[in-house]
DNA sequence: CGCATTTGACCCGCGC
DNA sequence: GCGCGGGTCAAATGCG
């Protein structure tokens, strides 16, 4: 978690934003109430508090004179009072909660060294840090007897269906059943094995460092790029099952692509921790196909509020083949980020999907949203650690921990259900 | 000499 | 069945 951005510029286009819909500036004010954990500026209040003295002094323009003024002065300098107040309270919130987080979280690192050391749960340990909803489903194709290890804490999650009593049934049916189970499994594990997590972002070095170490294994020309892909997996264990892909962009060659595949089998550095918790939360996450396509819309209307107001960074969810992938992108220096969530081409608007300005190919049978629990409180805003991630890359490559920690907020930090629903 | 990187061969899935 | 492209393997090579 990097709150080195909570006093960034980025916050400013979560209003304007908000001004853009059909929120007004009483909603926003709400907003701001009961989501403490958003950072504001003292400008931000300022800027408001001049926006409604500039409506008094237009409605009252007709009988304005200097005893009106001098109440008009007042009343500014009283509100403009009570707004210092109320920023200076917000910011002691801010910080309660930032070192509320800060605290849980170190105790959870702790929590999970004990767990490795016992020799227990190390596999999937780094999911513990993702919402609920992301924790319960993952397994590694490449070891595929933690799949099928009853009891332990990655096993599957099955649908209702699965939960049926074999010993009703015949050997016949038994196999079957087993069989189509197998088949279930395998599906999702390579759907899981499969899922990505891509990040772009301007770097000169010729790969980004983020924590783990990596050895090269190929290297490839892709077809229409120049510039060659290569392919790397994780060293710090042997075993290993991660493996990244490491490309650069060929409209813009400053841009590196780096795409991640895969969930560690060891103990990582806390740099390394939140980026491996992201690609296996993308594949949670595109795996678990259970939500409709009304709240995978609600989701990504949330998502992009979320994820609008800064200014340098645009998310993209893809579910389109060959692979899911979840794109964050750090490149962007303008205003006019979007949210592009891809989907199949029956509920998709024409506008929408492009990745990174290509047009795809919607050919993916199901898009499975996001999910995200309601009762999970992240004390902190995506706009601050994306802001965090993009000043990071820009100052130096080496840009591990910001930037996993942006990831990990879009897709495990979670919010309230009343900003998600509303549109 | 050991380790990492390079690079051509090979495998596999997919579309025609 | 064939070709194409993405991904991986493994022998050759380079480097400290």
């Amino acid at each position: 978690m990097n709150m080195n951005s909570i006093n960034g510029h980025q916050e400013m286009d979560f209003f304007s934003e908000d001004k853009k819909s059909n929120k007004g500036m009483r909603n926003q004010e709400l907003d701001l109430k009961t989501t403490p954990w958003l950072s504001i500026k003292k400008e931000d209040l300022t800027m408001s508090t001049g926006f409604q003295l500039m409506s008094i002094k237009m409605s009252d323009h007709s009988t304005v004179d200097n005893e009106d003024r001098s109440h008009e002065l007042e009343a500014m300098q009283a509100e403009l009072g009570r707004m210092d107040e109320e920023n200076k309270r917000l910011r002691v919130l801010l910080s309660q909660v930032t070192n509320n987080y800060n605290t849980l979280q170190a105790h959870l690192l702790a929590v999970m060294q004990q767990r490795d050391q016992s020799g227990h749960e190390v596999v999937q340990r780094q999911f513990i840090d993702l919402g609920p909803t992301v924790n319960t489903a993952v397994a590694d194709t490449d070891e595929p007897s933690h799949s099928s290890t009853a009891g332990g804490s990655q096993e599957i999650s099955t649908s209702p269906s699965n939960n049926i009593e074999v010993g009703s049934l015949g050997t016949e049916e038994k196999e079957k059943l087993s069989s189509n189970k197998n088949n279930e499994q395998a599906s999702q594990e390579a759907t899981m094995r499969k899922a990505r997590v891509s990040v772009r972002a301007r770097s000169e070095a010729p790969m980004i460092t983020d924590g783990c170490q990596w050895r090269k294994y190929g290297q490839k020309m892709a077809k229409g790029n120049p510039c060659p892909r290569a392919y790397y997996r994780c060293t710090m264990a042997t075993g290993c099952p991660v493996r990244k892909q490491v490309q650069r962009c060929a409209d813009d060659r400053s841009i590196l692509i780096t795409t991640y595949e895969g969930t560690h089998n060891h103990p990582l550095p806390p740099a390394a921790t939140a980026m491996a918790s992201t690609t296996s939360a993308a594949a949670s996450m595109l795996l678990s196909g259970s939500m409709s396509s009304t709240d995978g819309l609600m989701n990504a209307n949330f998502l992009a509020r979320t994820i609008l107001p800064s200014t340098s960074s645009m998310a993209t969810i893809s579910a389109s083949a060959p692979f899911p992938t979840v794109t964050l992108d750090l490149t962007h220096s303008s205003s006019s980020n979007q949210l592009q969530l891809n989907r199949s081409p029956a509920t998709a608007p024409s506008s929408l999907p492009n990745i990174f300005g290509q047009p795809v190919v919607h050919n993916q049978s199901k898009f499975t949203g996001l999910q995200m629990s309601p009762e999970t409180h992240r004390p902190s805003t995506l706009t601050d650690t994306v802001s965090a991630a993009t000043a990071a890359i820009t100052a130096d490559p080496n840009f591990s921990a910001a930037l996993a920690a942006a990831i990990t907020s879009i897709l495990g930090g979670s919010h309230p259900t009343t900003n998600a629903t509303s549109s």
